[in-house]
DNA sequence: CACCAATACTTGCAAATGTAAGTTATGTAA
DNA sequence: TTACATAACTTACATTTGCAAGTATTGGTG
């Protein structure tokens, strides 16, 4: 039986210390990735996120990705500035935009899912395929309860 | 039979999302809760780290929690301005720094747990035990092949 | 031992992010 | 109908981060 310290358990048992760390190898190789696709890694949650559902406003999306208001705000604005997503006067209250996809940002984000799917599998190539959809539907689960909004 | 739209099933079915959205919520809730108790959320990880494992190097330390090691010197460099942690000379290379937890480092870090417990406990307030025990169980083995570090 | 590559760590600079405060528009309720 | 809170979004500023290039030391190879 080898010795594990109290502090080693803990930590090891951190859902949030596991997320963070996963999160952090995630976006280093999607970083590179999107760079060698030439896509702006700024923007790929929005874009992926806007490609399953358009026409919502910037609360909801930031909510959706869990995302600061501040940073849709922003994000949007570089979506924006490279073609990719339009913001539309809501017919329903003029202080919120509706998001919109361009053509082009639709067709970009259809290059995304090929390389996001390449490195989930490089991250999960110690799990098999049993155990990966049993982990995806967990962290689903994790999700759902809504988790109240951030800043 | 709701219609979910391939994009959706693709995105929620995307391990990398996952964790990087719940790292996120992780992450401003962890930095609420640390400011509460007056410690730095920038060194928590590295504190957490240290005081499970003390005397091992810059290198190891960010190879375990997969920060680049840029990262871990500047965050040293705090941890030292705040009288958490040293660097000691390594006796078998004169290039290299074993870091060290002060006493004081070593108090602020138990003070931790306890905070990571309950923010661990909310965000997952979704799942019962056994399947907490599951998804943490799953990470763990996602961790675990190496996964080669960072920049 | 002379060379070159790799290791361990640091840093300047540009880019990105968080905080807090701002604007404009809506809802509510006296 | 005015007043006051909240919603939706934006932005100035300071802090933090990532990238790329730097130093110093060590390990190997001929």
């Amino acid at each position: 039986m080898t010795q594990i310290s109290k502090a080693q358990a803990f930590r090891e048992a951190s859902f949030g210390f596991l997320t963070q760390t996963l999160a952090r190898v995630f976006d280093s190789k999607m970083r590179a990735e999107l760079k060698k696709a030439g896509i702006d890694h700024r923007v790929f949650a929005n874009l992926m996120m806007l490609s399953e559902e358009d026409g919502i406003n910037q609360r909801q999306l930031g909510k959706a990705l869990k995302f600061p208001e501040y940073s849709v705000s922003r994000n949007l604005d570089i979506m924006v500035s490279l073609g990719l997503a339009e913001r539309r006067p809501d017919p329903d209250s003029r202080r919120a935009f509706l998001v919109y996809l361009t053509d082009s940002g639709r067709e970009t984000a259809q290059r995304l899912p090929e390389i996001i799917t390449r490195i989930n599998d490089e991250v999960l190539e110690g799990l098999d395929a049993q155990e990966r959809q049993q982990v995806i539907g967990l962290l689903r689960r994790v999700m759902k309860p809504g988790l109240e909004n951030m800043s």
